[in-house]
DNA sequence: ATTATTCATAAGAAAAATTTATTTCTTCTA
DNA sequence: TAGAAGAAATAAATTTTTCTTATGAATAAT
């Protein structure tokens, strides 16, 4: 019940090469005798002899000649497993699969994986974009590599990285004049929110103070630019993150407010298994996804100007 | 200075496909923490993690699915080394140098080729012709598998097979009329050899009762068929094989003569040397050859008729 | 003949792989 | 929330494999 080894075929090489047990058991690193038996273990197992041995001279057999090319390659084979080996432990290569929450994806994903292809060329980033609880589910699923949501998550087998913190901005009609005293108030004022299931919903909420049960009057958006637009025509108010304010308030007939601090938003970071053994990589890529974050930040920080509540 | 080693990978190629230690293990026969170690040293010899092990689930990390391909590559390959040793155990396959001397050659050649390539499809043949000596120093070298030659060789090294005796035929112009009473009559009528070397040149003294060292006349010839047809222009006389006869003795104004028994002749063989491990594959190849010459005797026997001395 | 070279074999030693038993951690359940 | 069950890791002991040293046998060189 024995079987080819390695270990054997790295020593037919060498024998196949020197022509000469002691040499090539130097070569090895082995004792003559050491070699000797393997070869004859790997002559047995194979039921054929590899090499001819005669006083002066060991030479290939024919089959053994044609054993040489396989073994080579082979043995090519299993030492290219170390340079892979390499080649990703310092830096990630392969599929990555990062998950995003709709709430940011389109203002951050465009930065991030500009920045992230410049620095892993050899990553093949796949992108999922869908509610929080899912992008949860998937990374358990290992369906996922990483996500970015908004923190806390408070699962325990997860790394939670915070990334940046994010205000939310008042968005009303241009043709409002009613001042704000409260953020209750703004519940009034028909407070246009996004779908159940969007994270963004419950922090407004929270935000406003009301519980997530209390029923609302089916005025939901399923995206950032839906509600703005319909804040534009003066349907109500809403709230979006400040990252989604140049791409989604341009056109739309809208002013925006900034909050007196402390302003209200969320933390958003970017979560992984900690059982993940990339685990380490994924702190380089969360920090360059800050870093994309950051600039985008900077880009847009002049272009807008809020009043205090 | 571990090494991976192939038990490694196959238990890998277990746990991959199963994604479960003990399952893995049962199916690889050996005990779940037997598996555990190797896959660790695994690991730990190239240095990243294959496997990212969680309280359910056991799944492969990036960079362990890019190893499953290779590592399956690799064991086919390993497997397929079995193969070819079972193939090449039972039939002669690959490269296949044989040598044979020039006065047999062109006789014998065509028809053991197109025997031995019936029996052997897979078989690369070579063939080497040249003086016995030459013949004898390559297949010390391994630059031959083997040769047919006259024996006997007298090499302990060597198995000689017997395949055929051949008889020698006097050849002489058909204008001669002397009657030839003895073998040393013959050297009178101008006897023609081939040069130096020839086993053959050796073979027609020694019948003629001359030694070797006798200086000669300087009218060798370097092939059979160079002699035919200078004892055609009356040149001399000179023996040829029998195998020779439908070849060489055609168009040439020659005549032919057998002599009474005991008829002079030579053991024609096949010789190899007896370490080479295809040594019984080469019995059965030497029977091949055996039978092409039996044919080819056949075929000829008809075709001449000669006159004892 | 004698010596040297070279591979094979044998027996004991070292190293590696494996087993059983146990621990740890997580998850599932009552 | 305690406890049981499941699963992998770890530990210690054992078996298997590989290796080393010593020796033998065959052949070639002196």
């Amino acid at each position: 019940m024995n079987n080819i080894s390695l270990k054997q075929l790295r020593y037919f090489c060498a024998l196949a090469e020197h022509g000469h047990f002691g040499r090539a058991a130097e070569v090895s690193g082995i004792s003559q005798p050491a070699l000797s038996v393997q070869i004859k273990e790997l002559e047995i197992e194979l039921g054929i002899a590899l090499f001819e041995r005669s006083s002066r001279h060991v030479c290939l057999t024919a089959f053994g000649e044609q054993v040489t090319v396989r073994v080579n390659e082979i043995l090519r084979a299993v030492d290219d497993l170390y340079d892979l080996a390499r080649a990703s432990r310092d830096r990630l290569t392969g599929r990555f699969k990062i998950g995003i929450i709709p709430t940011i994806a389109p203002y951050l994903l465009p930065t991030v994986l500009r920045y992230l292809s410049e620095e892993y060329s050899e990553l093949d980033i796949h992108v999922r974009e869908t509610l929080s609880s899912k992008l949860i589910n998937e990374l358990n699923d290992r369906t996922l590599d990483c996500a970015i949501l908004a923190l806390p998550i408070g699962e325990t087998s997860f790394t939670e990285f915070p990334l940046f913190t994010e205000s939310m901005v008042l968005v009303r009609p241009v043709t409002s004049e009613i001042p704000i005293t409260s953020p209750e108030q703004l519940l009034d004022q028909k407070l246009l929110l996004l779908e159940e299931g969007h994270c963004f919903r419950e922090q407004a909420l929270t935000f406003c103070k009301v519980g997530t049960t209390r029923p609302r009057d089916g005025l939901d958006g399923s995206s950032l630019s839906t509600l703005v637009q319909m804040v534009g025509a003066g349907l109500g108010v809403t709230f979006i993150p400040e990252m989604a304010v140049p791409v989604e308030v341009g056109s739309a007939r809208v002013c925006l407010n900034r909050f007196r601090p402390p302003e209200p938003g969320r933390v958003v970071g970017m979560i992984w298994r900690k059982s993940n053994p990339l685990a380490s990589q994924f702190e380089r890529v969360a920090e360059i996804v800050r870093r994309a974050a950051e600039y985008l930040r900077h880009q847009h920080r002049s272009q807008y100007d809020g009043l205090g509540i």
